[in-house]
DNA sequence: TGCTTCTGAGTCAAGTTGTCTCATAAGATG
DNA sequence: CATCTTATGAGACAACTTGACTCAGAAGCA
């Protein structure tokens, strides 16, 4: 049942996901209940805990299916990589689902008491990922840091999220390119 | 009544707003009902009824209740005011009611429709106080912009809510002083 | 075709929500 | 101190939600 290959069975779970996100981007994660979501998606509601008999499970695979912005696969030139994985952060952050999700995981609601790990792995992630990347830049001394980069995801990220989330307005590019620089001494690597 | 002085109103008014904030702090915005502030705060639950018929306005008397962080009173030179500032935020950042009530701002529940509006005042008052002092600083010369100052917002808050939020960790006076220094070049004023 | 499995509709108990009533006690007034 | 006024807590109430269960029937499979 858990893998099956039933139609009606992807049928009816990517109907309740799909209203599930629906339900999420549009209403906050506290909207996502069996009944809602039973109703959204013309399922019968019982189906619905058939599928997932606990809520936490449900919020948990619909914010799963919400691809989350990564620091992804970090290559040399490091400033070119960093300022499109930036460019590409910030549109999704632009989009209500992503918003949604990233708010549910400031504060985890009563049923997601999981929000604070998930909220630590992501960040755990992401700070990985650019921790790494700047450090190669340090060594290659494609970048000379003015200030600890442990320093560096707040510096980065921090402006993208609220000027996303909280101003509502796009990350220009000459913003990206101005956090970059604040970062410290780029030095074109030899081309 | 809504601006009595008999102490038995007022008495039940602030136990009632007390264990409102608790519950918002530990529970999450949807922890505030009726119920579970009747019961936390010692009170019938008629008596929470009659003060805020509407849950709603006891979310929303609820959060007005934590103050949350301003750029208050602008005052030259601009560069140590700005830093007291952030110190100032950033501490109050890592108070759990206010991370509770940032993280209420950034998606309404569903009973608090004018998050929105609370949200994009409190973000154009931020903007607007900080931009009149960082013009102000730039007209006496003390600051020479390296950037649009229309981000700084975004460059200087981004990283404070960023780090108290989703990384929980402290923030240090040497990120405020270099968030300061990524604004431009500042030159101290006449001593 | 016949067999298996998923589905939707519906029932049910337990709990929550919003509204109302009423005896009581706390506070104001003389 | 006595009396009037008003907020309070307890409880009753209907409407609704939640989670668990049953069952006939439809969809998929062999």
């Amino acid at each position: 049942m858990a893998d099956s290959t039933d139609p009606r069975v992807t049928r009816s779970r990517e109907a309740i996901l799909s209203a599930a996100r629906e339900l999420l981007r549009e209403d906050g994660p506290a909207a996502v209940t069996h009944q809602n979501v039973a109703k959204r998606a013309g399922v019968g509601r019982a189906t619905v805990y058939r599928h997932w008999p606990q809520p936490r499970m449900l919020l948990d695979d619909t914010m799963a299916g919400v691809r989350m912005p990564f620091f992804r696969d970090p290559a040399p030139p490091v400033r070119p990589w960093l300022a499109r994985q930036m460019r590409t952060l910030a549109d999704e952050l632009a989009l209500p689902e992503v918003q949604a999700v990233t708010a549910a995981l400031l504060h985890g609601t009563p049923e997601e008491p999981d929000a604070s790990a998930r909220r630590e792995h992501l960040i755990a992630t992401i700070s990985g990922q650019l921790g790494t990347a700047l450090d190669s830049a340090t060594r290659t001394g494609e970048l000379q840091p003015s200030a600890d980069l442990l320093d560096a995801p707040a510096t980065i990220i921090g402006p993208l999220v609220f000027r996303s989330m909280f101003e509502r307005r796009p990350v220009t590019d000459a913003m990206i390119d101005h956090l970059l620089n604040a970062l410290g001494t780029w030095t074109a690597p030899s081309t």
